[in-house]
DNA sequence: GTCCTTTCGTTAGTGAGCTAACGAAAGCTA
DNA sequence: TAGCTTTCGTTAGCTCACTAACGAAAGGAC
């Protein structure tokens, strides 16, 4: 476990176990409790928006977001302004959910923003900045 | 894009597309260079080994094992010692290219290093260690 | 020596990421 | 208006994570 990649890769798969043991008790998994997170925060939502807040595949968006269709989670209809993008919005049934979601959320982003001081918050920021970057990420 | 996790998320999932690119044109993709690397750089490892050297799930590490088994990559033989164990070695044709992937792995190891200060590099470890332990990981 | 527990690996099934190829709608250009 | 090009989403097929349940070998206790 010697260099920053695996061990940014551990940290992922950690993080992702985490949510989903978390998530379990409601049915869901880790991703879909953050998608939850992310309609519900917007009211209304198209299938792109999610794509470019996780930076994620377009096909990626639409197996996960299938999913959640089927499973009751969120309702996807046609954009009225353009018949090719779908407006993606949550269902009742994931409303009831979304505020212990964004609690578990919060929490966690608290867990670190308490744990270290802005300098070290900036420091990280800028070193992962740049990881993406080497890897052929954004330029921005 | 706002919170730690994320963030983290993105980087991982950033490095694996670089890396699977890079890896294609030995017709691997990238978690095959690592565990490449990781075999060549012991001679003989067990399974267990590389479950443990990467923190993955021991069915994780048999599937991807017997995938790399069967593109001709590995070998893996029962331990003499143990018949339960399996001892994996490099193949002739993987062995071929170990010195490219480890020279891939080491640059981009070496990017960040040299991007950064020790002392920065101090804060990272820390933070994302402390990050791994809020997710539940290893207590060390 | 016989049973019980632990360890190691496999199988089955699911989720979430990717690329590549494709269809349909919108927009542009002439 | 007719025909390209771009944009948005879907499908198919792959890799790599995970959990859960299982079999086989080794080790220990008696």
């Amino acid at each position: 476990m010697s260099n920053f990649g695996m061990v940014i890769k551990q940290a992922t798969n950690q993080m992702n176990k985490h949510m989903d043991t978390y998530a379990k008790q409601f049915g869901l998994t880790g991703t879909q409790m953050s998608i939850i997170d992310f309609v519900g925060n917007h009211g209304q939502v198209l299938q792109r928006d999610i794509e470019a807040e996780f930076a994620i595949q377009r096909s990626t968006a639409t197996l996960t977001l299938q999913r959640m269709e089927k499973s009751g989670l969120i309702k996807r209809v046609a954009a009225p302004a353009d018949a090719r993008q779908k407006a993606v919005s949550l269902t009742p049934k994931a409303a009831k959910l979304k505020q212990k979601i964004t609690a578990y959320i919060q929490g966690q982003q608290d867990a670190m923003t308490t744990a270290f001081t802005p300098a070290e918050q900036a420091v990280f920021d800028r070193m992962i900045t740049t990881f993406i970057q080497l890897n052929g990420g954004a330029h921005d």
